[in-house]
DNA sequence: AAAATAAATGAATATTCATTCACTTAAAGA
DNA sequence: TCTTTAAGTGAATGAATATTCATTTATTTT
C-alpha cells in the first residue's frame, strides 16, 4: 500500500483558490491547477470525482475553516452592541488576514456553485447569528424585524468595505484603506442603526 | 447594401444576459449563445470582435441602461434624508423590475471582466452621489466621512436585501420577500445610522 | 525481501471551445 | 432593373477542455 501524499492534496486545494480568484471561474481548468502544482492532471482526479467535485469540496472545506475560527470566539449572549462590536472585529481582522479567500467567497456567492456548497456550516453560523439577535430583542435592545434586516445592516457594509479594500481602486477613484479607525466608527454607524433609542 | 437586422442584434443582447445569468460566466460561450438566439455563430462575430468584447459592449449598454435611469431623477441638492430615501425607492424599483441584470451585474462584479467595464457611465453615477454627500456634510446633516463608509452603511445593505429577495431562498432559510415596508423600514434605519443628532 | 496495492503518472480521447472562411442572400442606390 | 456591398451563413479549424487508461512507482504488510 501506499498512502496519499497530504502535501500535495494541500498543495491543490492552494493553488485551485489561487487560480480561481487570479482567473476567476470562467478562466479556471483542471490542467492548468495540475500545471500550476507541477504534478499530473489524472492525480487530481484520484483526489476529486470532477471538476465540480474540486471546487466545491475545495469551497466547503475553505469555508468549514473561516466559519470555525468565528463561531469560536461567537457569544451570542453578549449585549447587542459589545456583539457587533465583537463579530466586525474578529470577522474584519480574518478577512483581512486571508484577502484570497476574501475574494473567493465573493466570487463564489456569485457563481453557479453557491447552491452546491450552501450547506451545514453556513446554517450552523447562521442560527448562532439567529439566536444572538433573538436575545437583543428579547432584551428590548432593538426592534423585531426580519433577519435578513439585521444582517443587511449590520454585516452587509462590513463586507463592502473590505471589498473596496481589497479592489484597491474603489467608489471615489483614489486608493481606499481601510483602517482599525474607519473600522470602528462604521461600527458604531450600524449600531446606532439598529440600536432603540430609549423614550 | 444591406443593413443590421437590429431585432437580431437586440435578440442576442438579451440572451447573453440571459445564459450568463443560468450559466454563469464560467459556463457561458459563444456557440451556445448562437444556438439560443437560432442564428449561426458567424453572425455574432459580426456584431462584435470576440468573446470579451461580446461581454464587455453587452454589459456597458446594459449599465448605461439602468445608471442613466436612475440619474435621471436623481437630484443632489436635495436634504440628505430625502436624498437617501428617494434613491432607495427608484433604485430598489429598478432592481425589482430588473431581477436579471441585478443578479448579472452581481456575477460582473466579482468577474474579471469588472475591470474591462469599469468605465465613464458608473464614475458618472458616482460624481452625482459625491457631490449629494459633500452637500449634506456642507449643510451639517452628516458628519464627513469617507465617500466608502457612507456608500456602505447607506446602500449595500439596499443591495443585499435585493440578493436576499432574488435568491428566494435566504440567510433564515425560509423564503424572503422585500415589501414597500420592510425597505421603507430598512432606508429610516440607514438614515439614522448617517444623520447627525442634533446637540 | 517479496508481494500486494493504492498513488501517481504521461499520453491519450472525445468533446467543446473561440474563431475563421468561402460562400450565399438581401436590400440600398445607380 | 441591375450592380454593389455588407449581412448572414454552414462548415470547417486548431486549440483547449474534462476525463480516462495502461503503466510505473512508492510504501505498507507479510
Amino acid at each position: 500500500m501506499r498512502n496519499r501524499d497530504a502535501d500535495k492534496q494541500q498543495l491543490v486545494k492552494q493553488k485551485a483558490i489561487e487560480l480561481l480568484v487570479k482567473d476567476g471561474f470562467e478562466g479556471f481548468s483542471v490542467n492548468k491547477l495540475a500545471k500550476a502544482c507541477g504534478i499530473s492532471v489524472a492525480t487530481i482526479y484520484i483526489y476529486y470525482k470532477d471538476k465540480d467535485d474540486l471546487i466545491v469540496q475545495v469551497a466547503i472545506e475553505e469555508a468549514t475553516r473561516l466559519t470555525n475560527e468565528i463561531l469560536a470566539d461567537f457569544n451570542p449572549e453578549l449585549p447587542f452592541a459589545e456583539g457587533i462590536r465583537q463579530q466586525w472585529r474578529s470577522r474584519t481582522k480574518q478577512l483581512l488576514e486571508n484577502p484570497m479567500s476574501a475574494v473567493f467567497f465573493e466570487q463564489l456567492r456569485s457563481s453557479t456553485y453557491q447552491d452546491k456548497v450552501h450547506g451545514s456550516i453556513v446554517s450552523q453560523f447562521k442560527d448562532a447569528m439567529g439566536k444572538f439577535m433573538h436575545n437583543a430583542i428579547e432584551r428590548g435592545e432593538i426592534d423585531p424585524l426580519p433577519l435578513e434586516v439585521y444582517w443587511s445592516v449590520a454585516y452587509a457594509p462590513m463586507y463592502n468595505l473590505i471589498r473596496f479594500h481589497n479592489e484597491g481602486k474603489s467608489i471615489a477613484g483614489r486608493n481606499f484603506k481601510l483602517t482599525e479607525e474607519i473600522m470602528s466608527q462604521t461600527c458604531e454607524l450600524v449600531i446606532k442603526a439598529l440600536k432603540k433609542t430609549p423614550a
